[in-house]
DNA sequence: GCGATATACTAAGCTAGCTTACGAACGGCC
DNA sequence: GGCCGTTCGTAAGCTAGCTTAGTATATCGC
């Protein structure tokens, strides 16, 4: 059955999870790229576009379109960079600091529920292959070669 | 770290999987949404768009706009049902048959990229996990509530 | 038979991903 | 000090997902 193949299973789970997180969510306002950069920026504020579009794996547009709603939102702010006049340097606002835990909570939400009955070792198990998968496909953490994000010759 | 959480980990799996198969298949002219119309269609010609709407969970106007794509393109056909006026039964065209080997040639391939380093024991609980978590966010395996594609009230 | 309800498909308008292309600014090198 | 390749951000235009709403047709209940 074409459903069962290892391909379409992760696109489901990721799906379902997202669909899961999103429902939940809703009453914050976010979406889930939103609060993807939400939690992503809360680990490194001050970051350029491109650098925090490297570490989301998106195309620098991509992102950039992400933050214009955000921004119109009021949830993050764009800084001037003295040094560099062509960066902007991207912070949380207040505003979406106290959302952040609210957040976190949702997806421990959803982990339970998609998890439920694993053990212990199952749970490990499955994240570390889930991490061999992505060295596999040459994605090593969160940095990739360094030129170009396309990474294609 | 956020991006070794689970959501993000089967996210990034599955993108990454998307991404080395449509390099595969770019030579093809297929998008990702299509060849996986393809594939599952290839299975139930004659059935309609609601109905493989259902079988690959996306919403009957996403397939719908898929479909007109891939009817411009010369891939399927949609006939007439006699007995119904309002449904169109699915069919793939002649052009599209030849393809369906090639695009699961290039399947094979990017899955066997992925669990590169893989025993057979890994690669089974791996799917096997991943089938439970299927389950868990309910989604029964290609079948939902039958009211509605939303299933939510 | 006929009205109410359900189903098949489409329309409009949003978010989010991509590629390709471009201007502005930076920085190294001569 | 001026050029030239690189990097930062953005624009345009594509595919694909969603929700909400609407039209046409079927079917059920009476």
């Amino acid at each position: 059955m074409v459903r069962d193949t290892l391909g379409f299973l992760l696109h489901d789970g990721a799906r379902l999870m997202r669909r899961d997180f999103e429902q939940r969510a809703r009453t914050l306002g976010l979406t889930r790229a939103q609060w993807s950069v939400m939690a992503h920026l809360s680990r490194c504020e001050g970051i350029n576009q491109a650098g925090l579009a490297d570490i989301l794996d998106v195309a620098p547009i991509t992102l950039g379109r992400t933050l214009d709603r955000m921004q119109k939102a009021g949830w993050i702010e764009r800084r001037a960079v003295d040094g560099d006049r062509r960066a902007r340097a991207l912070y949380l606002t207040a505003k979406a600091r106290p959302e952040l835990a609210r957040v976190f909570k949702l997806g421990r939400q959803t982990r339970k529920r998609t998890l439920a009955g694993f053990s212990a070792g199952e749970r490990e198990a499955l994240m570390e292959m889930l991490i061999r998968i992505r060295a596999n496909l040459g994605d090593n953490g969160h940095r990739r070669a360094r030129n170009g994000a396309g990474a294609r010759p």
